[in-house]
DNA sequence: TATTATTCGTAACACTGTTAACAATAAGGA
DNA sequence: TCCTTATTGTTAACAGTGTTACGAATAATA
């Protein structure tokens, strides 16, 4: 059947075409400011050809979200092997903000734009959901630091800690993207600001003497710390 | 002239009349969400009447989150009387993150919202920006906390400071607004995250070991700093 | 009393996202 | 091969948006 074969084709390239005009728009200008219209025009098609291919306008934009999601995971996904969970924590830190620095318009549908009730997708759940993906490394990487004892006292709260470090850079980047253009404000360099909020909540969680030295206790898990 | 006097009260009630109506359904639903033809519905008037006290529906909001801002600014600025700096900088953290969870769309318009350059008002200028009032005690409290050298060694750049606090708790804030009912995270309840988000920075920024039994040290200059 | 400014309503304009109706094309079944 | 059906696209339209041109009423001013 390469008939059909080519017809799928025709249809993926068609819908990419769509994607690709939308993205750029929307990274350009953002969701609400870009129409549907000027989309159809870019690929010089009517305006309904597009909903032959996605229900509505957010259909378009969940689509590129997604894609977004999985980019964003493809950044972080690779540090999952730094051995040690401390110096992970701060390379998730510094790539999920510099994520969110390099695409703006995309960090804001994700993590500034309240979606409607976003119902879980069952075919997302099933292959694991990026967006849970990122949120999971974070948290399997501050589990690692909570069992190293390399937190403070009672500093135990995985999910808290987790959420508190999130929270802190995404503060970061998201004041950056929507007040960095305000007069009133003696901004610091953007990334001065990322890097110094992680310093912050490195010092601010953890212990204040690294108990590197004294971990030989634990045997063999000594080199894989070290990286 | 009592006759123009109370043609001036008439328009100011006609003005707060809008005001009031177009608050409570920006609050209630977001501003993209609500129609001046709502708004005009509301107060019994045509949508062409609201015009007549307001150039534009933007207008509208920027008079609404002007207010906003001062509502945020009384809110904090009794605590510039706490004498100790890193008190209250605790403080601020928490009426800050407190109004913006009482009002979560002002907030949005106000910290989450890019706004086209708006540039600053002269008029607000003379009376001190409250937007800056706001930052400029917070930045004061840092300048007190650095005098007093409670924040750690090489810790001095009071902007950088100031604005890394601000991003954590506009973080948690921020993350709560837009987030909370997404099912995939294990959300912390929001009072113990802002918590624990000012316990961290705090632990982060400060000396471990408070220097306030030394200060007496400073002499009078102690009473400038309560103020 | 005549004029002028303010305030508001009706109708309309230029947009928006979206859909109904239909045409063209081509695939699959008899 | 012919008929049916699905796909993919078009044009025109609908209901909605923020906003404005214009006119009517009212009331302050000269």
């Amino acid at each position: 059947m390469g008939i059909s074969e080519r017809r799928r084709r025709e249809q993926a390239r068609m819908r990419s075409k769509i994607l690709n005009a939308a993205r750029t728009l929307f990274a350009g200008h953002g969701y609400e400011a870009v129409t549907m219209r000027e989309i159809a025009r870019k690929i010089e098609y009517s305006p309904t050809a597009i909903y032959a291919h996605f229900a509505d306008k957010e259909g378009l934009m969940r689509e590129l979200c997604t894609a977004d999601f999985q980019a964003l995971t493809r950044a972080v996904g690779p540090i999952a092997r730094v051995p040690d969970p401390v110096a992970r924590l701060r390379r998730i830190g510094r790539a999920y903000a510099e994520f969110g620095l390099r695409n703006p318009n995309h960090y804001r549908l994700m993590f500034m734009t309240p979606h409607p009730a976003l119902e879980p997708d069952p075919a997302d759940l099933k292959k694991g959901n990026p967006e849970q993906d990122g949120y999971a490394l974070l948290k399997s990487t501050v589990a690692a630091g909570v069992k190293a004892k390399r937190f403070r006292a009672r500093v135990t709260d995985v999910a808290l800690i987790a959420q508190t470090v999130w929270a802190g850079i995404h503060g970061a980047v998201s004041l950056e993207i929507v007040k960095s253009h305000d007069p009133w404000v003696d901004w610091r360099p953007a990334k001065k600001r990322i890097d110094f909020m992680i310093d912050v909540l490195i010092k601010g969680l953890t212990k204040e003497h690294p108990v590197t030295s004294r971990i030989p206790k634990t045997g063999k898990q000594q080199k894989k710390i070290n990286k």
